[in-house]
DNA sequence: ATATTTGTATGATTTGAATCATAAAATAAC
DNA sequence: GTTATTTTATGATTCAAATCATACAAATAT
């Protein structure tokens, strides 16, 4: 995310985007930076079959969108708005230069992606080789870590979603948690989960 | 991975690690920057019964275990030599001040990451929604693609190499390539794998 | 040249998550 | 306030991959 204080003075377009509009598509070129004034965006994969893979979720001050545009290659990931949204839109070039021109936007830059790997790092394993109530328990607890608040946390996914974000289906959703509501791993209470 | 000739004028220390030597240890903080001269490196999860999960491969002239240096996070996964390696060994704070004095480097450096992110993307899509066949044949035609190799490209791993790198089983491994073979998508030869 | 280890192969069985079927609660729409 | 839609819930069944058990081939060591 750029400061909007330098972001400013790049002229970026201020784009509005309503709820379940796509930004961009998968394996179309990059030819924009984005960043999240306002709203929600869900970056997704979409197969054959219909099934949907949630690579994850972006609120408001956020980037997305970015690690294509230092390559040649087209998006991974769909990204949806889930809210209307408000987005400054920036050339890909001019991305580019304002990163050349500011070594510590840069830098916090990298870290931002060092991040996301870290966390992709981390899923990766869990899908392979953790069963469905580990899995879903990680999904929380790194929810939990990047709300970066205080006691008990309310996770706000619908089990679809957590469905989504983690390859399981919903019935295999709804069983786990109940049996981690068992083993005292989290709290239900009228149906929403809290850790 | 940091030109040689820049690299040199920070004198960077050359260790020398055996085959089967650990460099870092997952949840170890990480210290030093590494970049290897020689040998073949492997970067790999163990979890509680024994399981093996490998994030990926590194080969000569390719740094490895930076996205934990742009963070307070220890090591995602543990690092181990698979040959006699060569390694360049930089202290934190000296890497991130080269990068700071060399912007092209550090730009070249954002491209690596996005580049591994979108790879880390594209497999946890695989991981989370397609079934074996489609995740070993991915995983063959992304080493492909980065062997970068004309024509018919052989396949180096043992049928437990690519089940740590898929999270199957190697009977699976075994059976689904037999499948594989019988719809063409890859050519068996005195049992090696060629794609 | 033979023994040992490592890698590949295959059949039989088990198991856990997906799928199917259906319904009740909760929300949103009218 | 009623209807429609979405979300949660649960039991029954299926199925594909894991596991188990073994054996054989190939590479390495002695």
């Amino acid at each position: 995310m750029i400061p909007s204080t330098i972001l400013e003075t790049y002229h970026p377009n201020l784009k509005t985007f309503s709820k379940d509009a796509i930004i961009f598509n998968e394996t179309e070129m990059p030819r924009y930076y984005y960043q999240l004034k306002s709203g929600k965006v869900k970056m997704f994969n979409l197969t054959e079959n219909g099934k949907v893979f949630t690579q994850g979720f972006f609120e408001k001050n956020t980037s997305f969108g970015e690690p294509p545009l230092f390559g040649s290659f087209p998006y991974p990931a769909s990204a949806m708005c889930l809210e209307d949204c408000e987005v400054y839109v920036l050339e890909k070039k001019v991305f580019l230069n304002l990163l050349k021109a500011h070594p510590d936007v840069h830098l916090k830059f990298t870290k931002l992606l060092c991040n996301r790997m870290l966390y992709k790092a981390k899923i990766m394993k869990e899908l392979s080789i953790h069963p469905p109530e580990h899995r879903i328990l990680t999904l929380l607890h790194h929810l939990k870590d990047s709300a970066n608040t205080e006691g008990l946390f309310e996770v706000k996914l619908t089990r679809q979603q957590i469905s989504d974000l983690t390859g399981l289906r919903v019935e295999t959703v709804i069983r786990a948690i109940k049996q981690l509501e068992k083993t005292k791993k989290l709290i239900l209470k009228q149906r929403k989960v809290y850790i």
